[in-house]
DNA sequence: AATGAATGAGTGTTCATTCAT
DNA sequence: CATGAATGAACACTCATTCAT
């Protein structure tokens, strides 16, 4: 590990740090990060990381542009190219590249999406989170009708993402106040029946 | 303005406490939050913040608490009561109540969900999200065999569904490592397509 | 000393506060001044100094405020008090008060006028002034027709006395364009000779 | 502007760096002022500096020592020179010489005398001169007896003369503590007057 | 019960200064 | 000789938290 050369040149110093500076802010909120810290895990000091890239928000910014520059770059050049993972489908190809990068680099994904990963709110969210995630689960599964060979774990990985869906619908609510909520609930619900209909030729285009 | 009583039993003021709590919560993230910014908001002091709530955390705790159960019930009566609205089908009921929820509590959901709302990070991961969310845009869009009557509207809005299912595929993927990304990842593909298909009767089951 | 008593009144604490820092800032240059040690010359902490004057230049406000205002009233009364020492002449009267401020309130006015008075500067520019003090005395001693009675002592005196007068006419050429410079020497010139004419009967109007 | 020769001898390097520092310590006071600013305003680098000048306070100390040789040499070139502009009376040339340099080179004469030109103090420092001077000249001009010619322009400079005069026996009061301070109020009051008698023929001896 | 007063502990940021090239 | 790289040491400022009234 002692291997960290000393005297590195500016670019090779700034990626080191950009690379701590991602996975601390991947593990604890940005106000949970301190600068020192990702200092040392670059190898380097507060000072030349304050040289270099201005201030904590600058160094949160660099992560953030690095990283969804890498991600969508990524993410081109599986739809363009026929002949990346996934077949002939382009959708599918593309979301293997997406999900390929969230597994390889969570941290970076992590920084993206910025939910609370870590810090004192975060064992809160998360249980009630778990709770919230709970009662949808109990709802889809027992909804009844439960087509052939859905099992659980289907069901909670379907209010998962019904949950998130719901999430990003109050985002489109709010840059759109002319939808209404009943009828993206309607439509919510809609596509959690063709899902759950759906379950069992799950690979299948 | 000055109605504010003096004197308001214990359980009264607590109520007041979280409401000011909430409400600054989901206006920045846990550190951005002081708590004598909370006491005069809820027309008190620090001290008796701390005298009823013991702790910064406790605070925040009591937010998630209270507001994760008046959820979970909004839901569970729903879901329960056939009168409710969204007709006959239970899981358009739970919806229905949940996106009701979301939208008229937008706060509670925020502290809930607690996505970076605010503070120096969020502006960064906004735009890197904006980016992200355009490309996987234009990537649904160009995929070329759109189906009649999908416009840009319903792109915009499937690929903000496709994120957020990644995003809460990859949180599956922590939890579950048996699975494999690229399943998952032709999975989400698959219902991509299952929704740009079932595009033009949104509401209807 | 330890009759400094805890949980004192926010005004009174505020004098203490201030007087602290005047003694301090007369001391060293702004820049040499650490809060803490006003803090603690104050019977107090950090935290409280900020709590009631904002920031650092906000005490330093406070002390030329404060003081600024009280040499005001200082030389108010006494010019507008026929009681008041000095005499019948109101011109004397305020010098007598303005001297008296002075010297008794070194520190107010060591503020009020900020020379450098410590820190790495003041050595050198302590020196660099002598030399240019002694170079001007210098000049009035040998400018040959020294009036009787004049002693070293009044031509050293003569030379602050000028020197400052050119510092002076120097801000003033500064703020008027369209004043010459030689004839603002020439001014001081004459003024240099009048007061050494003037020598012998300094107390007399 | 590239004109600046790498490889300059070192007395030039040196002259320039001076030449940067003094125009930098004339602007803000001596901790505003950041060595790396001179540096590059010199077309060179820190490390440079320091191998030539030594530190921080070396590079003060070598702005004041040559910055305080001129005004000394200007003096006594015209002092000696009976040639020089001013006339016969070397008093007048020698004031000549002093305005003029001051003038033309207010960076050096800022230096020397050095009152906080800049910085989170100036501001508040140059409101309660203003104040103070404002009193002052409020006391001269009321003082009644004006006499004839004697307009606003003169009380005003005469305020600035009074005060700097006060503000240099200030000094020489902490030398000589023998001096009375009422004695030297006297004396001032009774210079004022002069002055105001003399207002009329300034320029004549 | 309720609060004005007070602070310990910690963080972002800056700058003079020095190596190693 | 000249400089890009690097840092130790300080300092302003903030905030959760606690007494004493």
């Amino acid at each position: 590990m002692k291997t960290e050369q000393r005297r590195l040149p500016r670019g090779i110093r700034e990626q080191l740090m950009i690379d701590a500076a991602v996975a601390a802010f991947s593990r604890g909120d940005y106000h949970t990060v301190r600068v020192e810290e990702i200092a040392e895990a670059a190898g380097t000091s507060k000072p030349t990381m304050y040289h270099y890239l201005g201030s904590k928000e600058g160094i949160f910014n660099a992560c953030v542009r690095r990283e969804s520059e890498r991600l969508v770059e990524v993410l081109r050049a599986a739809v363009h190219d026929p002949g990346a993972p996934g077949g002939d489908d382009p959708l599918r190809r593309g979301f293997r590249a997406f999900f390929g990068f969230v597994v390889a680099h969570r941290g970076s994904w992590t920084v993206l999406y910025r939910r609370a990963a870590a810090g004192p709110a975060a064992a809160a969210v998360g249980g009630a989170r778990e709770r919230v995630l709970a009662e949808v689960t109990e709802l889809i599964t027992t909804c009844g009708e439960l087509p052939e060979g859905t099992r659980e774990r289907d069901a909670a990985l379907l209010a998962r993402i019904a949950v998130s869906t719901a999430d990003a619908f109050a985002d489109w609510l709010l840059d759109h106040p002319e939808e209404s909520p009943d009828t993206l609930a309607d439509h919510v619900a809609a596509l959690t029946w063709a899902h759950l209909e759906m379950r069992g030729a799950p690979a299948g285009a």
